[in-house]
DNA sequence: ATAAACATGTAACATGTTACATGATTAT
DNA sequence: ATAATCATGTAACATGTTACATGTTTAT
């Protein structure tokens, strides 16, 4: 059973607990979106699937929520979450614009403090989101964990761009 | 004149000296694949739509290459260029499959360790590359810096997924 | 001769984003 | 009543990967 990365993500979150397309949205906008987005587009239609595969199950609705449809995990869609958990990784892919226009800034040295600037300006943002995610106390176990790591690496990188930002400055051209 | 991203990797590459799309792709695979991977199935339909545009021109083929394409950049492909150079980079986009099954990983506590293993073998492998990528004295200037940046958030990393792996080794689960 | 490296290109597919359309429920 | 939020879904588009097809040049 071949799935997309993105199944994985409803897998994961219908094994914490039943839910509907909408709840998985939310919930990996506070999440799961600092290194793997989704969007309604590939939720809804990736729900589909997985229910046609007999991996997740449309729960009887209870009383009340006319459109609403929450899914729970089946035993196979549990398995199959757990085989996908024992495999490794796929590679790292990274798409950092920032970095592009810094490595190419000799056709116009002066923008590279700019490129800097703005990859900093976007990572503290994103640092504040974390930081009250955090402090909200709501994650715990592995979530806590990459959680932290979003965090840390964030101020790496805010450290980073500071630091090479002020060498341009003073060096001019590198 | 909006382009895709991969678009100024050809145009920045141009920007160098004149060359052709198996140029382009061989110095993407020894440098921007490292935060914006490439492949020939962009690379070659891109740079035809470059030239219907005006931002590149292909080269009069001198003597010896008989199919080979050499382009090089227009005035207003260095124009168009230096206009996005000077723009605010796009948000940085992760794909981390990694940190998805940590996140994951209560559904299978014995899987995290795995994960942050094989997270830090594919790091050390791209840690290798590019320290005989430095070694090697090539990139200067603004393509140094990355390098450097590649080779310390990388090294960073491996110290994470150490680190983490020993606590979750030695506390159970978290 | 032949293998390796150089070189270009396309088609099928996978993945993902954005904008739009639609309607129900809840709080003010 | 009406605005906000909950909720589902699709269509058009953009982007990117993989596998395949094809031929040339250079070194052994």
């Amino acid at each position: 059973m071949e799935l997309n990365p993105t199944a994985y993500v409803i897998l994961g979150m219908l094994a914490w607990r039943p839910m509907s397309g909408y709840d998985v949205k939310a919930i990996a906008d506070q999440s799961t979106r600092f290194f793997w987005a989704t969007s309604y587009g590939q939720i809804y239609p990736e729900l589909r699937r997985l229910a046609a595969a007999g991996l997740v199950a449309a729960e009887p609705q209870e009383g009340g929520g006319r459109g609403r449809k929450a899914y729970k995990l089946t035993d196979d869609g549990a398995r199959v979450l757990r085989e996908w958990l024992a495999q490794p990784p796929r590679p790292l892919e990274m798409r950092d614009e920032a970095l592009l226009k810094v490595f190419f800034a000799g056709s116009a040295p002066e923008t590279a403090v700019g490129a800097l600037e703005g990859k900093r300006r976007e990572l503290e943002a994103k640092l504040a989101q974390l930081r009250t995610l955090e402090s909200s106390g709501k994650p715990t176990g592995h979530t806590a964990v990459v959680l932290r790591y979003g965090i840390e690496l964030s101020e790496w990188m805010v450290a980073w761009c500071e630091r090479e930002a002020k060498r341009l400055r003073e060096e001019g051209a590198p």
